[in-house]
DNA sequence: TACTGGTACATCGTAACACCATGTACCAGG
DNA sequence: CCTGGTACATGGTGTTACGATGTACCAGTA
């Protein structure tokens, strides 16, 4: 696929909050999963600046835990500024999206 | 609404191409444009720095026209590159607004 | 005449973000 | 011992939207 970086802008850090409301995650497995979650060429020099800037923003609560194989993982984990902020996300993302819908149907009918 | 600054970055360039791509207009009018289409605090800063892009990327073609009321409009124009970009983007918007809303509908399910 | 307001373009500086490269470090298996 | 997978961190770069500001053209009007 073509260059995302653009179009990403603001969208990486909603799809992590997005993952840590399933429940606690770390760095190393958000990659991952937004690999498997279509964006394949994120890595982990975009998500652990994403991670600090949620930690500093005070919209998730972090705790280290062992790792049966490796380094110790920083466990991130939602608070309720943090669910907050993903709903407003949402919010956000929905007004553009929708907006852009529009547009687009304009020409396609 | 919110603050879509990071948002609408690689989003509104799409929009511009999208807006001449419906024949020919000028900044002060796509500013109009973008406004009425829910950008609504979009402003002539942030259009005349793109439109300058897409001139040095040869995506359109630039003419100068006389108003009525005012001073000359620099009139844009898509070229062949010009479309192609705009379906590139396209391609680029749809790819990631797909993802997003199979990451939505997880939830909302 | 002077002055206002709408039209129209241009640019500088700032902040935010994704991304690459690089570095460190832990640990298991061969 | 040494490779490779796991895991975190950071500095620098490029791109972008945006606010503020400036210039200038023109019509109406007081």
């Amino acid at each position: 696929m073509d260059d995302l970086t653009e179009l990403l802008k603001g969208v990486l850090e909603g799809c992590v909050l997005h993952i840590l409301s399933h429940g606690g995650s770390y760095g190393y497995e958000i990659v991952r999963s937004l690999n498997r979650a279509g964006f394949t060429s994120v890595a982990e020099g975009t998500v652990y600046p994403i991670l600090l800037r949620l930690e500093n923003k005070r919209l998730v609560e972090v705790a280290r835990v062992k790792s049966e194989s490796g380094p110790p993982r920083k466990v991130y984990r939602l608070n309720a500024d943090g669910r907050a902020a993903l709903e407003a996300f949402w919010r956000r993302w929905e007004f553009v999206s929708s907006r852009l819908a529009i547009m687009k149907e304009e020409d396609d009918v």
